[in-house]
DNA sequence: GATCGCTGTCACACAACTGTCACAATACTT
DNA sequence: AAGTATTGTGACAGTTGTGTGACAGCGATC
């Protein structure tokens, strides 16, 4: 869930700081020196974030932000000011014209990422009742917590997921290659028989309730979730 | 500590009268103007009482009352709906679908906060004074004082203030993230094996009385407090 | 200004999980 | 029936995540 990071700043000092500490996160930082490059590479691509610094060449950050509240589009994303003043009030103005948070310089680096993760999780909230139901089967994201006709499974985090996947995509096949693409990451880089051994362990674990037999083997396919 | 209420209504000057209200008889508005950000507040933190609208923009709030009387954790959090209608077979269907009470357009203010003042009363006694109680514990914000069991407990300001949400908010996973956030506050930068230490420091308080196990560690994840 | 309690951080110990392999068991093919 | 491809299984070592004790900084209190 690499999120892009818009960091609108003039200085290149701190433009790179930024960008440093931002990539350094497992974020992609996409950078702009003035309002007119950043709503350029807005209207490229929406960003998950944007990083705006108070004062710039062309136009003020304030302004920017604005802007970004009145469109529709935009409307969804956070926005951090940057500034060097530390007036009460152009804390207010920032936070008034839209801005999500507000940090001064100079500031640590770490303090920024933290505000940048605060901001993305409070924008990026969970859905509602997420449990998931079959066969006696309930297993809860939330709780992380996984019943089998009533008593309790004991999953690792990975036979977890794979179960999550499998009961939210059931009935179809999946091969080794497109479990560890769901279930795994598209970046990661595991052997194809890794996916036999947690299907093992995932059956293991479930043997005790009878319900292994829902997880099935397809020969020449992969594997799949069903009841018959 | 008081109690937070969740006002979900779609009507600005409503909501703003309600949430005016509210925080004026000393109780913490949360704001929602649709069944969808309800949700995600709930979800967020579990509210103490939730004012409901009929009418709302994406889905009938008597639609979401059935779905929180559904959900166990949110079986018992209390509603109390507003409605335009003055039609006597939606009062009863506002209260079938699992509300507390029913209040009608237009309303005096004072009417509406006794209501809930009453509400509070019958289905959170402790309420009242603010404490909260679970599996023999017995926190009181107020007095600032922790009883397990009967004996009773010292903790220092963080492990309080962990405890409390731990107890306000059981059986729901919350990484370390998510601990900070809350309990630490969004704005606050330490790491985040800060929070195992606390952790560690709180379990160690809760020994004597056998009470540690309520925290629970889910590998991968966070914690969790919870009787199981 | 010394003491005390609390906090955040670190280093290390310990435990759980992961991915991989070798080999056994099974299913298909000829 | 033998041979081949595919999957199941147990063991193992490296990796990652968590528990724990120690410690220094910081305010508050006296």
């Amino acid at each position: 869930m690499a999120a892009n990071i818009l960091v609108v700043e003039d200085e290149p000092a701190i433009q790179e700081l930024l960008a440093f500490n931002v990539t350094q996160c497992g974020f992609r930082a996409i950078q702009a020196m003035d309002v007119a490059s950043a709503t350029a590479e807005i209207n490229r691509a929406l960003p998950d974030l944007i990083l705006l610094d108070w004062m710039l060449p062309d136009t003020p950050g304030v302004e920017l932000a604005r802007r970004l509240r009145a469109d529709q589009r935009t409307r969804n994303i956070p926005i951090i000011m940057l500034t060097a003043r530390t007036d009460e009030r152009d804390k207010v103005m920032g936070l008034e014209s839209g801005a999500d948070d507000y940090i001064t310089k100079p500031f640590s680096p770490r303090e920024l990422m933290a505000r940048i993760r605060a901001v993305l999780r409070r924008r990026m909230p969970q859905m509602s009742e997420d449990t998931v139901r079959a066969e006696g089967l309930e297993l809860s994201p939330t709780t992380h917590r996984v019943s089998a006709n009533g008593s309790s499974l004991d999953l690792g985090p990975t036979e977890f997921r794979l179960l999550h996947f499998f009961m939210t995509h059931a009935e179809r096949v999946y091969s080794r290659a497109q479990l560890l693409d769901q279930v795994w990451g598209d970046h990661v880089f595991v052997e194809e028989r890794t996916v036999d051994v947690h299907i093992r362990r995932l059956r293991q674990a479930m043997e005790p309730s009878g319900l292994d037999r829902l997880v099935q083997t397809v020969r020449g396919s992969g594997y799949r979730f069903s009841s018959n």
